[in-house]
RNA sequence: GGGGAGAUUCCAGAGCGGUCAAAUGGGGCAGACUGUAAAUCUGUUGGCGAAGCCUUCGGAGGUUCGAAUCCUCCUCUCCCCA
């Protein structure tokens, strides 16, 4: 995997790139559409690519693995075949699952202990399987296995748990590299930073995982519930320690305006559900703010979704029209909000990218996150 | 013509002497959602306000310390039999 930077701010940290995997080039930022269970909830393929215009998606090792199994993804030849994507593919590891299925879980020293969501079966995931089942998965981008811990957090149990991650880490490197690729193509294990919101703690966790000197880096368990400010000072502190000329990537963030200060601090990947997610609940982000489309004051509002969104549905639907899909609670709705979401998040990195090259990405960042964080 | 049931806050529908501004559901209004146990969840829904007060349960009277709840009459709806 290569990583090549075409261009670096000058008034900020953040650059532009491109990153190249077996299933083709990504530029740099980019966000990548969360598609959990094998699919970007509500989103047609072609719409994926033609109108969103994405070029990497995400999966989960830990619900693939539920359901339908790794041997269904091992016999359809991968999960780029099963899904039909011949684009690049992350999976993420059930790290986060460690954090957001706290109630059914226990986590030890070998690894982590799960009941199903599904069915209440017990499972186990180590650093170990979960890269074996990762390699079954066959994504060109595989994350280590880690805890994301909760916010708040006590120091102790931080730093017990950062170190805890870092020994999983160099376990699922040695697993890594005593195996190789199924399907003919290479992967890359991207580790992850931990350390909560404690300074000392990031720097430790961000100086253990540069020592790998992997392919690419990534930070985690930031945006659980901790103020803007806090994660803006993670990341800054990590970004700066975090080889330079590897990919960075930001897990879970985030909102709009959290991307445009993350990109300037030197991020450049980022995943969220929050366009999937809040689309189906009815918001739609723009770069002139963002629209709770439930709200009575759009019942005759007959002007286009967005005018000057990139995806078809923003001028082939009026808000009165996506107001009342969402009030009659209509399946269509959710996948106008979830196109038109992804499209711009992408349309929002690509710009970045657009104007770090060009050299006027600061003034206009402080720009569009003041007008994307207004409510319309 | 005979017999029966009923009218409750936006709707449906509980309540059947005080603990009732009135259950519950729906609808309405608003909020939340950040490596997806989420097409989900939460709040609110008579009027002013901080506790509190004021006007409400078809209409008019009445009984009672006290009535959505009991009595009388009126108006209107629905059902069954002719």
């Amino acid at each position: 995997m290569k990583f090549i930077i075409q261009s670096t701010d000058r008034a900020s940290s953040a650059r532009a790139g491109t990153l190249e995997t077996a299933h083709g080039k990504v530029q740099t930022p980019i966000f990548m559409p969360v598609g959990t269970a094998a699919n970007v909830k509500a989103v047609h393929l072609p719409h994926l690519v033609d109108d969103v215009k994405a070029q990497i998606i995400l999966g989960n090792t830990y619900h693939l693995y539920l359901r339908p199994g790794v041997d269904i993804i091992r016999q359809a030849g991968g999960l780029h075949r099963f899904i039909g994507w011949d684009k690049p593919l992350l999976t993420d590891s059930g790290g986060y699952q460690v954090y957001s299925l706290t109630e059914i879980r226990k986590l030890k020293e070998e690894g982590v202990t799960f009941q199903s969501h599904i069915d209440g079966s017990k499972h186990q995931f180590t650093p170990e399987n979960v890269v074996d089942i990762q390699r079954k998965i066959g994504a060109d981008i595989i994350m280590a296995f880690d805890e994301c811990t909760p916010y708040p957090c006590e120091k102790d149990y931080a730093r017990n748990s950062m170190e805890i991650t870092h020994r999983w880490l160099q376990r699922c490197f040695d697993r890594f590299n005593s195996t190789g690729p199924l399907y003919g193509y290479e992967q890359a294990l991207f580790p992850i930073v931990q350390g909560s919101v404690y300074p000392d703690l990031r720097k430790k966790s961000a100086e253990a995982v540069s020592s790998f000197e992997a392919d690419g880096n990534a930070i985690g368990g930031l945006s659980v519930g901790e103020p803007h400010e806090m994660m803006y000072e993670m990341t800054e502190l990590v970004c700066d320690i975090l080889p330079h000329d590897r990919p960075r990537y930001l897990m879970g963030v985030g909102t709009p305006a959290n991307i445009l200060e993350s990109i300037a601090l030197g991020v450049d990947m980022f995943d969220c559900v929050m366009p999937t997610r809040n689309g189906r609940n009815g918001m739609i982000f723009t770069r002139d703010g963002f629209m709770n489309m439930l709200n009575n004051k759009w019942k005759d509002d007959f002007s286009p979704l967005d005018e000057e969104g990139t995806s078809f549905v923003d001028r082939q639907y009026t808000k009165a029209y996506v107001r009342h899909l969402f009030k009659s609670g209509e399946v269509l709705g959710g996948m106008i909000a979830s196109l038109h979401n992804l499209a711009f998040y992408l349309w929002l990195a690509g710009e970045a990218r657009e104007r770090i090259i060009a050299g006027t990405f600061s003034s206009w960042k402080d720009q569009m996150v003041r007008k994307v964080t207004t409510r319309l």
